[in-house]
DNA sequence: ATGAAAGCGCTAACAA
DNA sequence: TTGTTAGCGCTTTCAT
């Protein structure tokens, strides 16, 4: 099996120099239409496909865009990479993809293999325990911060405003008569749970209303805690009437402690969840009221920004997009019930 | 802003000539460890970091795997890239991923893109429409088929037993009694749509029950045709007792056609849905039955046979993978009642 | 144990 | 309009 033809192989069948035919290809002013025809006939017939490593090393640069993401079976995730993966292709861009897994060895590997291909430009969604010398790595490189910024690395970001998507969900619930809410959340030393547990006091700060410790669930955005954690509320002896989980992950175990008691919203008590699959939209009842990440805007931005960091640099280095949430109002949230429940 | 430091910099910074510094880096056994040493000292210290396309260019060949999906929200196709992007990590390979979204001409553009890059496997989940030069450049490359073969395409293919599964969803049904089952799926001029109509006739005739035409509905594999042929099902004077929606795509529409008569499964009928996500298994009344593709031994047989495949030439060069549909028995199917609904 | 030199495939500057 | 030459950064002989 002999490997594919170059420059080199068309030239010698035309009986060219190799720069002529490479100039044909690039539909240079200077070759004749009758030799681009004739080049382009013969790369066709010869099934020749131009070796990227040669021009990059040539140019200089590559058109390569990097996207580093802790996870895909998330829909989030799935939808940004699929957005970034149609900018790049009207771009004519390449898109490289690494998975962290949230594992911050394994993230500084990939960061360093991503940029041996030496992109153009690089999306990372960095986990929050990542490491000092991924950071060095990643500085002085078009690196656009997504969702989480690393305070040691400058540079344009794209975030969300994190409290804001607690208000609104609280917001709301108090809105329909709620007063005894429950709140899972992800531990506050993280950042965006502190932000999270935050948005929760400042709403019901708002409301002349206060944080019920017994009513507040934090720990790890497992399926598996939102499952415990949503059992614990539901089986006190007071149990809340209405339900804010703030992640998806937490709203997927919290979903399936419900399905457990064979409770349902908003009959039996109203729920807000995290995120916004397509089955959001008809779970039983009308849909789930949730509170979601604008992600096809989100995912936009940071192809913006890095199509334009990459081709103009410096230019809007420090760009720093921050979207709020959405809240999408469903079935599953409703009036408060007199009594509870 | 400069760029990346090269093994020359990092040569003339230790006064060495750019081979020892190579051969210090790759661990050769010819250089002493004190140099070894000093070098790694130096490229930490200068953030040397390889370039890959130099590297390539020089050994004539890459650690890329290439992935072509048709869609990323799909939780399958997620499952599938996260599963070769683990693959791909633990290889200290790169995984480059594109998006055809089912365009057979965006496709063209996308398999051209990633052969520029000389990838050293392939793994190509093409779409049925696939153009004949996108064949032809695939042909002579280290390509995987995945999921659909193409007929003028050789080599190695992971597939499904594509009948098998809608067998296995009538049979569960037929088992539980009933006798009017509805029949989604897409259509039979595809490949997929055949193989899975072909399927339930088998599995009726085997039963030694027929075909009810009305109860059959073919068309595209959306979510919008999925609700419009379930609404209709519902609809007839004479309804089917059970369903089998055959696609994810038609079963989330049929899921919604279902809520939105606010009738429930199993109560008012059966439902075998495909795919495999998450909430499948917390759909409220005890989850959701499934027929699925065994994603992660579908995704593991791809990276072993690209990762084989590109060590060995030749290896293997035939072997064609084949996996069965896993049915997941769960609470949305039951008993048939007497009297239908 | 290290250095010198060549060359992978391509493009851009300069000649003709 | 086309050909000649050089060199991107790296690895791999071959020589020392």
């Amino acid at each position: 099996m002999k490997s594919r033809p170059t420059l080199k192989d068309i030239a010698a069948e035309l009986n060219v120099s190799h720069p002529t035919v490479s100039r044909a290809l690039a539909d240079h002013d200077s070759i004749s239409d009758e030799m681009k025809a004739k080049v382009r006939e013969a790369a066709r017939r010869l099934g020749y496909v131009a070796n990227s490593s040669a021009r990059m090393l040539r140019r200089g640069h590559t058109d390569v865009i990097g996207l580093l993401l802790p996870d895909l079976t998330n829909e989030f995730y799935g939808a940004v990479a699929t957005r970034v993966a149609d900018d790049c292709s009207h771009q004519g861009r390449q898109m490289v993809l690494s998975i962290s897994a949230g594992d911050p060895d394994r993230e500084l590997a990939l960061v360093r293999a991503l940029l041996e291909s030496r992109p153009s430009g690089l999306i990372v969604a960095l986990s929050p325990q990542a490491r000092a010398e991924t950071i060095e790595l990643l500085r002085g490189t078009s690196c656009v911060q997504f969702l989480v910024v690393h305070p040691r690395l400058g540079g344009p970001s794209v975030t969300v405003e994190d409290s804001g998507g607690a208000r609104q969900a609280i917001e709301h619930l108090v809105k329909l008569g709620h007063r005894r809410i429950g709140f899972v959340g992800p531990s506050p030393t993280l950042h965006i749970g502190e932000a999270r547990l935050r948005g929760v006091q400042q709403a019901l700060k708002q409301q002349a209303l206060k944080l019920d410790d017994r009513l507040v669930q934090l720990g790890p955005s497992t399926a598996e805690f939102g499952h415990a954690s949503v059992s614990a509320l539901l089986d006190l002896p007071q149990p809340p009437t209405a339900l804010y989980l703030s992640t998806a992950q937490l709203s997927h175990g919290g979903l399936r402690a419900i399905a457990e008691r064979r409770l349902q919203a908003p009959r039996d008590l109203s729920v807000v969840v995290a995120g916004n699959a397509p089955w959001y939209e008809f779970w039983p009842g009308g849909g789930l009221t949730s509170i979601t990440l604008p992600m096809a805007e989100l995912a936009d931005a940071a192809s913006a920004l890095v199509m334009r960091k990459s081709a103009r640099r410096g230019a809007a280095a420090g760009a720093a997009v921050q979207l709020a949430f959405d809240l999408f109002v469903r079935g599953s949230t409703g009036p408060a019930k007199k009594s509870g429940r």
